[in-house]
DNA sequence: CGGAATCCTTCCGGATACTG
DNA sequence: CAGTATCCGGAAGGATTCCG
């Protein structure tokens, strides 16, 4: 294909980002992967036992049910999250956390251990 | 003061958000603070050692001027970072850690190590 | 009950230009 | 060198409606 061509009218990016080693740090992806407004709070309650959907749609209080549905997903698709289908009529969903999942807390309950000393002062999680 | 009025013209907000408890819990409220596009590599960096400014925008390289002011001035804010002018003629200021930033690295270091493990493949900071 | 689809607003963050 | 000011596009996320 006319080799390494680099022509004038270069069909390379215009550099978009160059995020070569941007998200290669680990430990910021996954800050930026939990820190959005709910996953978070979705892990932590699924520690604690399994949810059903409306279950924790109660518990967030404030969550949409899009957002709800997204986070979850998302977090399946990560596989911190197991989703198990109940063919029942009506249909009965139950959301827990999966062994990968549940390794996450150990460190996320060291990282809550310092916000709660260092940072805002009254601070519990709704569980 | 007319007392609890609530008049029908009520200069109360029309429900914002119910966020009563929602940032109560102190590790989303953190993952959501160090959650943004930056915060963490900064962090990470400063952990090395100090950095001037503009070293800091060489080193992580895609960062805008703006977003790494913006990103410099609420860690300080927040007490995880320390701003230090040295009144020369061309300007020099460093940024450093503060006793509490240092001491944030240590839950960090953790999560650090189980996202090397579970996520992502080939994961380096660019420290 | 547990969603999916759509619309609409907010806000994060990049690009650019200028300054002490 | 170390910022500030302004503009702007896209992504995040809420509200609402409909569906199996």
């Amino acid at each position: 294909m006319s080799a390494t061509h680099t022509s004038v009218l270069a069909t390379e990016l215009p550099r978009p980002v160059p995020q070569t080693e941007l998200d290669a740090c680990p430990v910021s992806a996954l800050f930026r992967r939990l820190g959005d407004r709910w996953s978070m709070l979705v892990i932590i309650l699924l520690g604690g036992r399994t949810h059903r959907y409306n279950e924790l749609h109660r518990a967030i209080e404030g969550i949409s049910q899009r957002m709800l549905t997204r986070t979850l997903r998302t977090l399946e698709a990560d596989g911190l999250v197991t989703r198990t289908v109940h063919p029942t009529v009506p249909p009965s969903v139950e959301y827990g956390l999966t062994d990968r999942g549940r390794s996450l807390l150990v460190p996320i309950s060291a990282l809550a251990d310092w916000a709660v000393e260092n940072q805002n002062p009254s601070g519990r999680c709704g569980t």
